[in-house]
DNA sequence: CTTAGCACTCGCAAGAATAGAGTGCTAAAA
DNA sequence: TTTTAGCACTCTATTCTTGCGAGTGCTAAG
């Protein structure tokens, strides 16, 4: 737990600026801590002991006549080792618990709800990714005729999760026919992941030992065009607007490189799923998270469990300077939530 | 073409201090307009037209000496019976049919393509509406098992948009009634529009006299839950992040209330659908827009239509200071584009 | 090892001075 | 009658100065 460089003193001064700095936004004086933390120790100490935290990386200077702002460094001890976790209130839970209530339990609900619940109980930007498609399950598959050259493939994931896809058909196929290639399909196919599916639809010796039919068969390109699919994750973002009221992000500027980055979804996704390790709950500290244009902000992610054994993440993204232990909690408590809906329901 | 109270000069005035400060973002003063706009008056005699278009209340002064800018009146005249339009090059045409040479046509990529196609030509936010859901006349209806006691229920739309909706079910419902059920349920209600579909589902009597059956019939329990459906409709916005590029929101304020208000989907559906007339284009100027935040934004707007006689709205939501002619030009062709779209595929 | 005291640094806010952009008005020119 | 040059006036934005206060680092005493 006491990290080996830091007698208790310097533990509970780096906690203590940490706090401080969290709740003003502003650079923490040594007076300040004397006035709100009673630790029994003067000004003129603690500004040795800062001083000490400062040479070993864990705090700055903005300028030589300002008080002390914990770097990203000292951050890191922080969350690792010196933050004591803060249980969600009865109160914070039902918020949560009440959030999913309304929602009718379909996938993408859920989803969105998330996201949505995630920005408004932390004040912060709530993220949701799903799982990758290419991972799922394929529980079940419907063929819909839209007109002669097109069917609509419904697929049903084991996850709950459904996809929709217009694909092109050889042309005057009967409605008997169809029938008959998605019955087929399902007994095929239904219980593989996608990205298995994939490849015995494009490779055409696969193709050929699982239908046993010719590659010119109506069943092959129905195959071929169906399961044509690409890798897919969707994003789920809510709360963007909670970041003006940030003091720190009082410049255009700055929000602005925020922002950009919070359009482009495919970085997002990245930032979520980057060595995202199962199941754990991970805090990447500013420019940890090595999305250029979010220096200043950290991220906070759990992954979370659906059916099917398959893993998406959510997140919290807010400016370094968070309440760590709050958002943790809310993190953690809330991938457990989904974790659970998915397991009960649909 | 002349309003009534300007006179030629009047006119070319007003156009003239429209185009510069759509151009500089900065108030206008008489000296710009000699040197700018060549009209063969002097500085003092366009200052007197000047105090004469502000008596009218198409300009304001910031302050005494400064130049001047259009009020949204100004703006009005500009963009009802001055502006000339403009028309989109060969290279902007192109440009927006590329955008949709690479989407497989599905109606939700369609819908999430023109946001992305028209925030990225005009350099403002893209905003598309689709279709109201109850207004949608149903296509075909599958029901796909999914546990002992859900269905997911896939509507396919004659607009070729397509809904996901997990229904509970009595339970013990065999596969091969709920194929029975599926077929009459086609036979019986495609063709009509969801709304009315909704009414008999939720109506005993209608129920009854459409299936001829009794109540408690499994038929009667589906219906009733698949068609409980809200209003429905999907907002698709892109290219927020464009607005930080315009001098005019410098200060995190304006941008805040901006990005308060675009969070809010159901405020934007409104702003998009309140007073709409079909296959017009509108242009609704700063305050017309009649949503508490955007007062310093336009909005150019104009319906498009899908298969069974349905219309969606596409917007460009800019700066009061937009270049209207070539925004208009885009909305417009746009809003043809997407119509087209929807008539020859799916 | 701790702490009081003090000199020193630096940012920040308030004021003062200045420059300059632009107007409105007046009187002369067309 | 309309246009224009000229000029006084207004207001903003910038720059510079100044003073204040918050904070530190260092030193010497407890």
């Amino acid at each position: 737990m006491i990290t080996p460089m830091l007698d208790s003193r310097k533990h509970t001064v780096l906690e203590a600026i940490v706090d401080c700095y969290n709740r003003t936004a502003e650079p923490v004086s040594s007076q300040k801590i004397v006035r709100d933390y009673d630790m029994g120790l003067s000004a003129a100490t603690l500004r040795n002991t800062m001083a000490d935290l400062e040479e070993l990386g864990y705090l700055t200077h903005p300028h030589t006549s300002a008080g002390r702002v914990p770097t990203e460094q000292g951050y890191r001890v922080y969350v690792d080792s010196l933050m004591t976790a803060q249980k969600l209130s009865q109160r914070e839970r039902q918020f949560i618990r009440d959030g999913y209530a309304s929602s009718r339990r379909d996938f993408e609900e859920i989803m969105e709800q998330t996201s949505k619940i995630l920005s408004a109980i932390s004040h912060h930007i709530g993220v949701v990714l799903s799982p990758e498609l290419h991972e799922s399950i394929l529980r079940r598959l419907e063929l819909i005729s839209i007109d002669s050259e097109h069917i609509l493939a419904v697929l049903l994931m084991a996850s709950g999760a459904v996809k929709n896809q217009v694909v092109s058909i050889p042309k005057d196929l009967s409605d008997e026919e169809l029938y008959r290639i998605n019955r087929i399909l399902n007994e095929r196919l239904a219980g593989l992941p996608l990205k298995q599916i994939r490849q015995i639809s494009q490779d055409p010796v696969k193709l050929k030992a699982v239908f046993n039919r010719p590659l010119s068969d109506p069943i092959a390109t129905v195959t071929r065009n169906t399961f044509a699919l690409e890798q897919e994750t969707h994003v789920y973002i809510d709360g963007t607007s909670n970041f003006f009221s940030h003091p720190e992000f009082g410049e255009v500027q700055k929000i602005e490189s925020l922002f950009r980055v919070l359009e482009q979804k495919e970085q997002i996704a990245d930032l979520l799923s980057s060595q995202q390790e199962p199941l754990g709950i991970q805090v990447l500290i500013g420019s940890e998270n090595g999305c250029e244009g979010m220096e200043m902000c950290s991220v906070v992610r759990s992954s979370y469990r659906v059916r099917g054994n398959q893993f998406g993440t959510i997140g919290v993204i807010g400016p370094t300077r968070m309440v760590y232990p709050r958002i943790v909690s809310i993190v953690k408590f809330t991938s457990q939530m989904i974790s659970e809906l998915f397991e009960e329901s649909l």
